[in-house]
DNA sequence: GTCCCACCTGGAGTGAGCTCCAGGTCAACC
DNA sequence: GGTTGACCTGGAGCTCACTCCAGGTGGGAC
């Protein structure tokens, strides 16, 4: 099991240090553990769990709830029907979101068109 | 011509009151009118226009672009070049998150799938 | 006349999500 | 032994996009 140095993390993830460090803080990452620098030392798993992370974010959930899910990953298996629930949940937003930013593109779209009808 | 009143707007557009005198104060709406009592009357144009900020909002433009757009806008005529290039750029952002936001959906439901497997 | 209500203004405050900073540690290289 | 560079900590600061507030006006219903 190969660990990650922070400039690493930084390279896979795409989050800067200074924002590893804070979902760090706020609980959204486990502790981290810590070499005998007291330098972080991240697993695969802190890896795999950060690209979750990227996706749940980057389609608009906010912290409170991926920290909510996060806590139900932490408290264990029994927990397994409430994260489907959450995912389920947000994966609606999801679709939702896809459908109006398609039909604001059209929109968009026709303003284009009119514009170009119009040079 | 129709006029709008603020509570009128507020329910066509979405926006709250706030938002509108916000906007305005910064200049992405023009100047909207007064009546003697000196209350905002809107015209069918601000309301238009602000269906377009509403749209190009909700896909994700930032207002200081918005503000390069809505100064296009008053420029007259001739930016209508520019303006079609910035909402073509803009176009490509949209097409480029829906994109990838498909892609983390894809990620979020075989995470759905997975949890399904193992309950 | 007085009450309420929708609206006005300028300006302060808020929440989310980072981002930056000062001052320090440790290991490696010259 | 000095310098560099990657990292550490706690905490302050920042950006964006609003949102709220205090104090006031004008018009209509009772």
């Amino acid at each position: 099991m190969s660990v990650y140095t922070p400039a690493e993390v930084v390279e896979e993830t795409g989050f800067s240090i200074d924002t590893l460090r804070y979902y760090e803080k706020i609980g959204l990452l486990d502790r981290v553990e810590r070499n005998a620098a007291g330098q972080r030392r991240f697993t695969e798993h802190d890896v795999s769990w950060l690209g979750t992370i990227r996706c749940l974010r980057d389609t608009g959930m906010p912290i409170a709830e991926m920290l909510r899910f996060a806590e139900l990953v932490r408290a264990g298996d029994h927990t397994i029907t409430d994260r489907i629930k959450l995912l389920e949940e947000h994966d609606r937003r999801v679709e939702e979101q896809i459908a109006q930013q398609r039909a604001q593109q059209r929109y968009i779209r026709t303003k284009i068109s009119y514009y170009r009808s119009v040079v």
